[in-house]
DNA sequence: CGGTTGCTTCGGTCAAAACCGAAGCATTGA
DNA sequence: TCAATGCTTCGGTTTTGACCGAAGCAACCG
């Protein structure tokens, strides 16, 4: 039977644990060096060397050359999307990670999910949006309101640009700590890097884990009000 | 570094050939015994069983004893989902299968994708329900008008208890075919469901591959006008 | 220029697991 | 109760690929 999109080969390729920490690593969005994800993997560079080749050919990875250093990142979207629900999926399952570590609950409290926020803080924002009726969620799907438009744009984002991109606007993405939706598409990019422009918050150094400044905190908790 | 969920061990389970024919075959929604999923896979009944085992394990699948035999089906919505995205991935990335054989071009016209229509009908449904402002698709979710409401109201499905259940209403799914977007979620199902009730349409034996009836041909061509 | 650093290629070792046939267990049907 | 069918478990073989050290390039640095 070989219909359909050859499925096994992606799989395989997530499927070996030093290429799974290499992923995992890099969606927190940055782009990471070749020696940095062989630490991160725990292998030689060697060994980095070709599981890298691989995402490449895979389409999962892309590359960019500056100087002598490799830069690896996730290739786009799609990759980061079928990686989430992957993610979404094990939790689900149940296939806990047996350490509960402080930087895994550093993680669970705020930490970048690709190239938004995500965490207990993603959740609670999201919720916050809820319930100002600034967005709504419709059976699953995220629409922008009127309002939302307003108190986003006031907020220094472009919402006209956002639209006319191809790349959806909101949309809902799954937290694997919390279980509950957070927000994800163009709009939740954008205002995490309004969070970091103001400096209320930033990302710990090259971990994924998000923490807050003091006056991060306190303009966070009346955000949209 | 071993932070976020064990996403390796269901990539593994996807990454070998003969799981990744059997989770595919499994695609269609249908409940299939071992033996069948052993052929479906071209390997003997003793590999199929480890397989399968290992699949439960994982949490992909589900059985069901039916006297001496045991039916297996995909776990639920979740790992549909997941599977469904590596789908998407793929395509997008291009690992094209070579052969593209009679089969093919059938499923490539009109298929059963996990629980509801896809391919070149269900795109084309998927377009004229957006032209006829029965669902509205805003940056890559999809909405449903009142219009929508009545109309889908009106070809018998119980709108108000899909939207009292958990799970999405209306979602959009990327065609590997086509690479545009087709209704997924309960409407999705319940859709393709009624469809094929008024036998418009019947699925070929042990296949995905969705063929239309002459009356439902005609039927399905004025849908919602 | 050497010397250092970042990364890849090569060759060889080793462990994991995919695979099958045969035997074993459970269910059905005669 | 005995055969047939569907599926799983067991042993043993074979393939795959993950892994490292050493050597080879390429880019930068003094």
């Amino acid at each position: 039977m070989k219909n359909g999109p050859d499925i096994a080969a992606v799989g395989a390729l997530v499927g070996d644990p030093a290429r799974a920490n290499m992923l995992t690593s890099l969606m927190s969005g940055q782009a990471l060096t070749a020696t940095e994800l062989a630490r991160e993997a725990g292998i030689a560079a060697a060994t980095a060397s070709g599981h890298l080749a691989k995402l490449l050919e895979g389409g999962l990875l892309l590359v960019e050359r500056q100087g002598r250093h490799r830069y690896y990142r996730i290739a786009g979207p799609d990759a980061a999307t079928a990686i989430e629900a992957l993610m979404g999926l094990v939790e689900h399952a149940g296939h806990r990670r047996v350490r509960a570590g402080p930087k895994d609950l550093e993680m669970r409290e705020a930490r970048v999910c690709y190239d938004h926020l995500a965490g207990a803080r993603g959740v609670a924002l999201f919720a916050r949006m809820t319930s100002l009726n600034l967005v709504v969620l419709h059976d699953g799907s995220i629409t922008m309101t009127q309002k939302g438009e307003q108190q986003f744009r006031r907020f220094g984002i472009d919402i006209v640009a956002l639209k006319a991109a191809k790349r959806p606007v909101c949309r809902t993405c799954l937290d694997w700590g919390e279980r509950r939706t957070h927000l994800a598409g163009s709009l939740g990019t954008m205002l995490l890097d309004r969070f970091f422009e103001n400096t209320w918050m930033h990302r710990l150094e090259g971990s994924r884990v998000v923490k807050f400044t003091p006056s991060g905190e306190a303009a966070f908790a009346t955000l949209f009000e």
